[in-house]
DNA sequence: ATTGCTGCAAACTGTTTGCACTTGA
DNA sequence: TCAAGTGCAAACAGTTTGCAGCAAT
């Protein structure tokens, strides 16, 4: 079921406000930030609003639709759920992105539940530190 | 060398400010938000300034003497970087934070940098998940 | 005696909110 | 039709900045 079958569904209306923030978020490669969603919105739609997409983004979140990363910079990104198996390395030097299997911390998350009883939601996950190219 | 020392050493001035910032940074069990720490120092010192609290703390993390954490809840949180060997375990549900050692986290970075030849700083890590409380 | 640091006030950024109008179902 | 959703403007919180005066070295 598509992001905006779910909304329907569940008795949201589809405006035509909402699909463009859905259609923002699938058409980032990884990962946007509020302020580009309304950029690419009102290329479509001058006269949206920034408030708009707050609110999308909120009600896309509580449906567990959307989620938010924070890398600490200041600037919150979201990315679309369904493809959502992957986490960050964030290279603190240059500031690329890397994307990382959700497999490669399956023994983190086991050892979490085991010592701690912590039932990590590994969603939000990003890992600072070098790159390969800044290390040196 | 301890944090003031270091300051002193690299010819940075050792104002009172300066000295109320870095102890209540460390007299902190965890970890302490700006305006904690800006709230700590005007009980000594009531004409103190938030801005002298900010300044302080952008000098302490360019000379690694602290570093934040953001667990994505609006407000950024800083701890001396010293005893800084645990992560975070944020609970979702109930928002309580656990430390979380080091070690754990040895078998995954030793796989960042094997499978991605990503050399990672694990100083701000924060997992997020349902504490054993919460689960049921 | 310098010049780095502070306090103040004002600006700035990202986000949220109240309200009247609009529109999807 | 009519509640849900939008646009607008204003409020808000956390943070940053320019500047004049102060104080650590």
């Amino acid at each position: 079921m598509s992001c905006t079958q779910v909304l329907q569904s569940k008795g949201y209306r589809l405006t035509p406000q909402r699909v463009m923030v859905v259609d923002a978020l699938h058409s980032a490669k990884r990962h946007i930030s509020a302020d580009e969603i309304f950029e690419r919105m009102r290329e479509k739609y001058p006269y949206a609003n920034i408030s708009t997409v707050y609110r999308t983004l909120e009600l896309l979140k509580e449906l567990g639709l959307a989620a938010e990363i924070n890398i600490g910079d200041g600037i919150v990104r979201y990315h679309a759920r369904e493809n959502s198996g992957h986490h960050h390395l964030v290279c603190t030097k240059c500031g690329k992105m890397f994307d990382l299997s959700v497999e490669e911390l399956v023994p983190l998350e086991k050892s979490l539940a085991r010592n701690h009883g912590f039932k990590a939601d590994m969603h939000h996950l990003a890992i600072f530190g070098l790159c390969s190219g800044c290390q040196r």
